[in-house]
DNA sequence: CCAGTATAATTCGGTTCCGAAATGATGCAG
DNA sequence: CTGCATCATTTCGGAACCGAATTATACTGG
């Protein structure tokens, strides 16, 4: 069960992880947007924007603007719903997936150095 | 080793933490300031401006602007180093003490959460 | 058809953040 | 005591985000 933390382990990872991320990406995306990025990527579709509200619990201009950002940046990509032409899908893109890997790779590479200082450490 | 994660755990968390973290926390917070909190919080004392702009690779204004939004949410505290007037000390809070508590209590949670859904599930 | 409902997008005023440059305050070296 | 260096802060114009209310489009049931 490697993802039973300890209170140490579980802030020391968010500490160097978010001190990376803020490093490498830089301040292009709000907490907001980045866990509606990684739903997009991790839940299984199809993603609405009625979707996405409702799980965050926030309304829906706020998912508009963030797609509006992030399709910009080519993370994410809209698509009408031929079957109801109301609903917008919101599709994954290469440069998205890439991100969320990078992403990963920050969060592994960090727990990693973390595992280590710890076990020489305590 | 608990910190060892593979990909699929180190996103699974970062998605269902971030998720979880909008939801109770609010978008009260950027990526940044949560970096300069959590480095406050959980890095060995004293903090100065200039050390955490230099930590994050960020200018100067970014970290007063930070510290003006933190400290008016009760977060942190800034103080005079009587030693060298010039310097800033940057000290820590009740509020912020359990605000860095609460989000660990969430992290913690989630990873629990996700240890049982993949043990069932793969 | 036509009213009623549902969806996403847009507009509004206000707030915050951004980077770059200028300002103010303090210490230091000659 | 006088430049110069070092901190932190403030200012500036531009951009993004916030919540609330409104608009535009599309489906649905009588």
């Amino acid at each position: 069960m490697p993802l039973d933390l300890r209170p140490s382990e579980a802030l020391g990872l968010w500490h160097a992880a978010t001190l990376e991320h803020v490093r490498v990406i830089g301040p292009d995306l709000t907490i907001r947007q980045l866990a509606i990025l990684l739903h997009i990527y991790l839940a299984p579709p199809p993603h609405t924007v009625r979707g996405l509200a409702a799980m965050l619990g926030v309304t829906k201009p706020v998912i508009t603007r963030a797609l509006d950002t992030m399709g910009h940046m080519g993370l994410v990509r809209r698509v009408r719903d031929e079957r109801d032409r109301r609903n917008v899908i919101i599709k994954r893109t290469v440069d998205g997936a890439l991100f969320v890997e990078k992403l990963g790779d920050i969060i592994i590479a960090e727990g990693r150095k973390l595992a280590l200082a710890e076990g020489t450490g305590s």
